[in-house]
DNA sequence: GCAAATTATATGAAGATGCATAGAATGTCA
DNA sequence: TGACATTCTATGCATCTTCATATAATTTGC
């Protein structure tokens, strides 16, 4: 098996990247996905003064409040402790509203405020604008299909009650 | 406008989530179901002794190392001085290896170790089951499909010199 | 109705991340 | 070549997250 000139003179082009297995395995792509289609909003987020976390947390209580602290956790992707300490910070900058539960005295309830509302509509409105522009170049019956299968995974693997 | 009967007793029925602005947000999409994908995996992960962003880097460098730091930030989906850190971490952990590099005294390349290898390389295969797993109850045509549109939108919104 | 088990949130300490910027090497252009 | 701009990584500090566990409320089973 003497090497053909082909073999000769490797010099090294680092070819990489080719068909790699992060190129293809599903988790990254959503990750990645997600990243891409976030990234180019997440300026309005930050000029409005939220990070991401905050942006979700208030985004997810415009569809309806008072959710548990561990509802809201899984609504939003973080775990329990980060959402306690980051509620109660966001607490303090009025941007939503903590109350204990009337039902159950270990839960406690995470409501909008007037400023949380105040702040979250108008990006809200910028969202839906961005993501639009986002799925322009699709045609629309690949986007249902995506929406569907997103929800077909969400819902086998990850349903609210996780 | 006195109030029908309906409205006379409003026991507060928290009806929410529904047809809500988050589940039908894109990007929002994307990252639950990337978590939701992930999330089983997630469990070897841990038993590896790897979290959830050394795993992304060890299976990137397994893809073809010698990466800068800033290209590997932007495989991964994280920030330079995150993966400067990490990398750190990984290197004294004998996860990986640093080496300048000659061509640029600027950059710092990042290689695979044998340790590295030797963790990952088990991973790598348990992730392929674990995909096939996840997907065995999709129509083959729509996942393809899927993983159409998420390389079209990484590559119209984030492409690799992001 | 009480003890034990379970559920929900909070908290402390340790570690990781993010932001701004410094430091170092390279590229550009007159 | 020399000054200036640019690129790439590292670092300090403030902040946030995580892990393990404490605390408190509720539910279960006897």
């Amino acid at each position: 098996m003497t090497a053909p000139d082909a073999l000769a003179n490797p010099p090294a082009p680092v070819v990489r990247r080719q068909g790699a297995f992060v190129d293809d395995y599903l988790s990254y792509l959503l990750a990645r996905a997600s990243h891409a289609v976030y990234k180019e909003f997440d300026r309005e987020v930050r000029a409005a003064g939220l990070n991401s976390l905050e942006w979700r947390v208030l985004a997810t209580l415009s569809d309806g409040d008072g959710l548990t602290i561990g509802e809201l956790a899984r609504e939003v992707i973080a775990q329990q402790p980060t959402l306690t300490k980051l509620v109660l910070r966001m607490e303090s900058a009025g941007l939503l509203e903590r109350r204990a539960s009337a039902d159950d005295g270990r839960k406690t309830l995470v409501y909008e405020s007037r400023r949380g509302r105040d702040i979250v509509g108008p990006l809200l409105a910028a969202s839906k604008r961005h993501e639009a522009i986002v799925l322009a170049s699709f045609q629309a019956q690949d986007v249902k299909a995506l929406k569907n299968i997103l929800h077909g995974l969400i819902e086998r693997f990850h349903p609210r009650h996780d």
